[in-house]
RNA sequence: GUGGGUAUAGCUCAGUUGGUUAGAGCGCUAGAUUGUGGCUCUAGAGGUCGUCGGUUCGACUCCGAUUACCCACCCCA
């Protein structure tokens, strides 16, 4: 009996996985340029960690976790978004206590229980940014302005911003009251869902996608409208950085993101080039999240960036990440001896940093060859009795066929040379 | 969790109104005068036709169930 993999899981194959180094260097040397530090946390946390974290009510944690008890009774669950864990080590290490803002990334997996479809999976990563301790939307901007950047030197184009802002508990409790005021007199027509909302979380009633609560909510009050005038204000300074970079948004009154910590600045990054998943980025500001932790009132936003996502959208758009590395050369060989000579050869070579190939199949020189130009080699050379007699053999470029003869002890300094000149 | 589509070789797919040894292209392996790749030619390996059950003299083909994958809803990265 096979054993595949489990369902809303793939394999990275090699044909693949030259792209995920591609894209983790374009993170790595991005985020060194905007002086982010990465952090990397343990793929498993304390279930309480995301129910507090990530809220009871979402969907996240009420139905697509992967919970179980470990040997100990432990309740453990598998991270199904990169925030929370980065806010409890936070917290358990004081990194508040070192100079702020405090600027982290990741790149890790997530762990989902959703029916898999385009651009969702079970087992999938993320790309994460949190800075903790600065209020100013400045920040906001940044890191809104380094998801971008990411796009841009991936080559990625047709992404769009859509930025909100749904204030800060003390406005959001002003607005929640005004929608449920709103709402009583509709409460039969609502869905059974939406009635839950009610109570719990009336904002949420705005992400139905019924039409009956659509139509009931096109004319309600918009969060946005209702802000109090420091969010405002922030919301306002979070448009005017933009704007003074060149950042190209739309402000749409209807993002609110389907998890609970969020507070002031959310935003999404969209394209229409992944499927029915459009949403490539997605973050905002978590005041509230640090002391809900545990920790100190600590400002913080951040953004988690799906990467599977991102691949797609390199492949929908056709975009060229370099191929696959080859090796740089082939040491084909004729006989018993020069089997044992390329051997050794080819490990002196590799000691120099010389991505080096040889035969194991006891294959025929042309068959030797025909191998060497499918793995893309880029040189070759065959050796025999003569060549290792006279210390030196024929190198051929696999490109253009040329052939130069050249001293096998000066193999090394060739290929040096070759790279220095890339 | 709900709905739709698909399931034949490693990959992409043919397979006539059910009829006996299930095919192609690509890929893989080996050859085409003795020690050299790409083109061409030849040969070979590789499939219990997703699985289980039913109808039938006979099922890859029809029916039912099940599983997996894909897509959409929901939600999100």
């Amino acid at each position: 009996m096979q054993i595949k993999a489990p369902r809303g899981t793939h394999d990275v194959l090699p044909q693949e996985s030259y792209k995920w180094h591609k894209i983790e260097e374009t993170i790595k040397t991005l985020c060194q340029d905007f002086d982010y530090k990465e952090i990397r946390t343990p793929v498993f946390e304390h279930t309480e960690l995301f129910e507090r974290g990530v809220g009871e009510t979402t969907d996240v944690v009420q139905k697509e976790m992967y919970t179980f008890l470990d040997k100990g009774d432990r309740s453990i669950t598998l991270r199904p978004e990169g925030t929370a864990s980065v806010v409890r080590s936070l917290v358990e290490h004081s990194i508040y206590a070192q100079p702020l803002p405090a600027k982290l990334y990741y790149v890790t997996p997530c762990f989902r229980y959703e029916k898999p479809q385009a651009g969702r999976l079970r087992a999938f990563h993320q790309f994460g940014v949190e800075v903790f301790g600065a209020e100013d939307a400045a920040l906001d901007a940044e890191i809104i302005s380094l998801a971008l950047e990411l796009f841009r030197r991936l080559g990625v184009t047709g992404v769009e911003l859509e930025i909100n802002s749904i204030g800060c508990p003390d406005c959001r409790a002003a607005y929640n009251k005004k929608l449920r005021e709103f709402f009583k007199p509709h409460l039969d027509d609502l869905c059974e869902t939406c009635r839950q909302r009610y109570e719990k979380n009336p904002l949420r009633i705005l992400d139905c996608k019924q039409q009956s609560c659509k139509d009931i909510y096109n004319s309600a009050p918009i969060l946005l409208d209702n802000i109090c005038p420091d969010c405002e204000a922030h919301f306002e300074r979070l448009k005017s950085c933009l704007d003074v970079m060149g950042i190209p948004y739309t402000v749409d009154g209807t993002i609110v993101r389907g998890l609970d910590y969020y507070t002031r600045t959310v935003f999404e990054i969209v394209s229409k080039n992944i499927g029915a998943q459009g949403t490539v980025c997605g973050g905002g500001r978590y005041n509230g999240l640090v002391s809900e932790l545990g920790g100190p009132e600590l400002p913080a936003v951040g953004f988690g960036l799906g990467m599977e996502r991102l691949l797609l959208l390199l492949e929908n758009l056709e975009i060229d990440l370099g191929g696959i590395d080859a090796a740089d050369l082939y040491i084909g060989h004729i006989g018993e001896r020069a089997d044992l000579f390329v051997q050794k050869l080819v490990l002196d070579l590799r000691r120099q940093g010389i991505s080096v190939c040889r035969d194991y199949m006891s294959r025929s020189v042309k068959a030797q060859m025909k191998y060497a130009d499918k793995i893309g080699a880029k040189y070759t050379m065959v050796l025999g009795d003569n060549e290792i007699d006279e210390g030196s053999a024929k190198l051929k470029n696999m490109e253009t066929g040329e052939v130069a003869e050249v001293k096998l002890d000066a193999l090394g300094e060739f290929f040096k040379q070759l790279g220095g000149l890339e």
